[in-house]
Formats: C-alpha cells, sequence, structure tokens
DNA sequence: CCGATGTGTTTACTAAGCTAAACATTCTGA
DNA sequence: TCAGAATGTTTAGCTTAGTAAACACATCGG
C-alpha cells in the first residue's frame, strides 16, 4: 500500500519538474518526509498527504483516482471528452487525470478570430498538432505561419508561442503536449 | 481535514447500517480506531483508512470524490450522466459517487428482447420507475405486467424481481433506487 | 429486576509518523 | 580545480497514531 503511494507520489512529483525540497517547500512539510513517503519507509497520514497534495496542486481523489479505472482505461467515447470552453476557444481532452500521464491530447476548436490571447506562452515540455480543418495562424518565437486542414507543428514549448484563428470559418485542430501543462 | 474524514466515515457506515463494532470487526481494525476517526481525535493514515474502506467496501478514491463536486453538485448535462451498456440494456446513471447518497436514479435503456436475465434479483431497498416509450414487463414475485409509456411501479427491492422488454422497439424509462444496489 | 448483549467512548501503552539537522552525492560555473 | 548549490538520504527526537481493555450507557428477554 505505502509502496503504491510513493511510487504514484514520485512519479507525479518528477513528471511536474519538481524537487523534494521544492515540493516540500511549497506544501510546507519536511522534505524528509516526502523522502521517507516515496521510499515508502513511511505510512502517511491522510492529513499529510493532502498536505503535500495541495503544493501540486492534486486533490486526494485524483490522486488514488488510478486505483480502479484510469490506469488501465484504454478507450474513450466521444462524449467522454471532457470538455472546456474558454472565450471562442474550446477544448476536449482524452481522460480526466493528467497528473499521471506523460502526454495530454486536446480535440480544439478556434472559432473565426479567437485565439490564445495577445502574449505567448512559455513553459517545459514539447507540443505538436495537426490541423482538421479551417485556418490556423502560429507563431513560435519570431515566425509565423498559416496552416490548413493537414497541415501540422511541432516545437519546444519553451519557446514563446501563441495561436490564432485567421479564417472566418471555425478552426479543428488535434494537439498533444508533453508533460501536460494545465 | 480529519474532521472531514470523520464526519464522512461515520455518514458511509451509518448508511449502510453497520456499527462501528462491526465495521471494525470485517476490516480488520480496533473498533476504537473507528470511533476516534469519526470523532476526528485521530488523523489515519492512509493505510489504516483504506483498511476500514476494505471492510465496506469502497475505494479511497471513491471516499475523496466528493472533496471537489459530488456533494454539492446539483445539476448534470445531458452528456455527464455516466453509460454502462450491458447486452441489450444500457444505463446512464446520474452522479459517479454513489455510496454517499441515498438514491440511485438511471436511465434505462432495454433493446427488443433485452432484459435483466433468466433469475430474479432480490436485495434490500426499494425501487421504483415509470417508462417513456416502448413497453416493459416487470414481474415482481408472482405477479407480472406489461408498462408503456407513463406506466410506473414501485415495489420493495426484497421480492424477486426482473425486467424485459416484450416488444419490438426500444423501451426507455427512467428508474430510482434506495439505497444504491450498484 | 437483572444478567446479557448491543451501542459508542475513554485510557495507558507501544509502535510509528514527522521534523530538524547532518550526511552523501552530483552538477554547475567561475 | 574547487567552492557552492542543487539533489536525495539518514538519524535522533518529539509527537501522535493505533491497540487492548475498561468504561458508560442503552435495549432486550426472562
Amino acid at each position: 500500500m505505502d509502496q503504491e503511494i510513493g511510487h504514484r507520489l514520485k512519479a507525479i512529483r518528477t513528471r511536474l519538474g519538481l524537487s523534494q525540497r521544492h515540493l516540500a517547500r511549497v506544501s510546507g512539510v519536511a522534505n524528509a518526509t516526502i523522502s521517507q513517503i516515496e521510499a515508502a519507509r513511511l505510512n502517511p497520514t491522510v492529513s499529510m498527504l493532502k498536505k503535500v497534495l495541495d503544493g501540486i496542486p492534486m486533490s486526494l481523489s485524483e490522486f488514488f483516482a488510478d486505483d480502479f479505472e484510469a490506469v488501465d482505461r484504454i478507450f474513450f467515447r466521444a462524449e467522454e471528452l471532457t470538455e472546456i470552453a474558454d472565450g471562442g476557444v474550446s477544448f476536449r481532452q482524452v481522460g480526466a487525470n493528467l497528473h499521471n500521464k506523460a502526454i495530454q491530447l486536446i480535440k480544439e476548436c478556434y472559432q473565426p478570430g479567437a485565439g490564445t490571447g495577445r502574449h505567448a506562452m512559455t513553459h517545459e515540455g514539447e507540443e505538436c498538432g495537426i490541423v482538421l480543418s479551417g485556418r490556423l495562424e502560429v507563431t513560435v518565437a519570431d515566425k509565423t505561419e498559416v496552416l490548413r486542414a493537414g497541415d501540422a507543428y511541432y516545437f519546444r514549448s519553451d519557446q514563446p508561442h501563441l495561436f490564432r484563428n485567421p479564417g472566418n470559418e471555425p478552426c479543428e485542430l488535434i494537439t498533444a503536449c508533453s508533460p501536460p501543462s494545465f
């Protein structure tokens, strides 16, 4: 049991690029505690585990979620793709529990004129995508291109990047990020 | 935190009609432990809580599930109703976390000829339903009726019962069980 | 009326969680 | 090459989780 907890915590922490000490600091616990939990030399109390997860942040339910489903979950029905709408942009994400996955696969839809906003984003990892329909203007660092159905992109996410639909019909595309960025 | 755990455990235990000592016996822990957890005089370790929940049985994820949604979750979109297909029968259930709810509300659909199987079911509680479309043959103890759109039923579940669609078009209905039976 | 059995609570004790601090190791960058 | 800061690990201690057993209180049957 505690071994399972340790493995899971370590996997989640390392995937997010956090050190034991960093996670310990933001969650207000001793770094030794995290070390011992991960090494399964400790059966954490629920409050302690919650305190640690609060620094990620991640709920207890999410942490334990793959106990019975997410780990070996393979197929997802169209209706199951959780939709996140944000202005003229909508996301439909494969699977709900990101934290223990390496890839975040999303079906996105940009309405005409919609985009990721004025300032470029910068974060760890890599991302790529392929356009299904419509037109998508992709800006990475100082390079800008307009992609059409069948076109694709791939770049390291530490380069500032933004997306925008410059056309007058919705733009659908499939994107993938690794590690998950939100 | 520990207070939250205590309240939740007590609610679940009492809903299932278990005494502290009975739950303690089947899960192999001291009854004092359960008493103290429920009274929030103790921060249980994860393994301890898991051990207790194993006696219910209930997963950690289910236990914590309503941390962030189910407790005050009120509205559910059509697409959110989790679908369970089983032969010619499909279920769409309102909400995923049953254990801390008193009612299990399901939209069911029986394909022509489909049913709950050859042997009647018997379990604790009460259940009822109303037919939306098609025809449904309901057998309770030694009584059998065919229901049509607008018809309904209500019986104590300790009477053997089974369902079957005797028509040649799908039968849709809404059912409710209390307490949840699966 | 009073044992017998059910409930949840409190208590003394030991086993273990959690922390602060020291330790070991690796990787920088000057 | 070597200081410095990062990483994860170990250790001594104080605190607390968990147990067995006693306690207090209801309900029930004879």
